[in-house]
DNA sequence: TGGGTGACCATAG
DNA sequence: ACTATGGCCACCC
């Protein structure tokens, strides 16, 4: 159990911000450990919003299924998201995350429940 | 109240 | 291998 409450935002940002510095995880990773994992969209959904949250959500540790930065985008400049997982060490090629097997960290798995 | 939208994913052709 | 398409469902007009 993530949150009390059922908004599927928060519970969003909640388990992005149980992401380790240096992993990554995916957009259907996420909706999968929520129970919705058809709703994957809306994990992108709630990522849009998730620069405005109080708590800090580290919105670029979550990639898309083949490791791509789909949302780079959406941040400030277009290069901070790349920016910021290169400082966890995550090398990033062609908008996409090396080694994202490596890397990946899957809630389902990885979270104690 | 209802329809459009989306930082996705799986399947079919 | 690549493109098209449908489903999914919370959120915002």
């Amino acid at each position: 159990m993530i949150s009390n409450k059922s908004d599927f935002f928060n519970q969003v940002f909640q388990v992005v911000r149980l992401i380790p510095e240096g992993r990554v995880t995916s957009y259907g990773a996420i909706a999968n450990y929520l129970g919705a994992k058809s709703s994957s969209r809306l994990v992108g959904y709630a990522m849009n919003a998730s620069h405005a949250q109080k708590e800090y959500v580290p919105s670029h540790r979550v990639v898309n299924r083949n490791g791509q930065l789909t949302g780079k985008h959406h941040f400030a400049t277009p290069y901070l998201m790349q920016d910021l997982l290169e400082k966890e060490n995550i090398a990033v090629n062609k908008d996409t995350v090396v080694n994202f097997k490596n890397y990946f960290w899957d809630p389902c798995f990885e979270i104690i429940l």
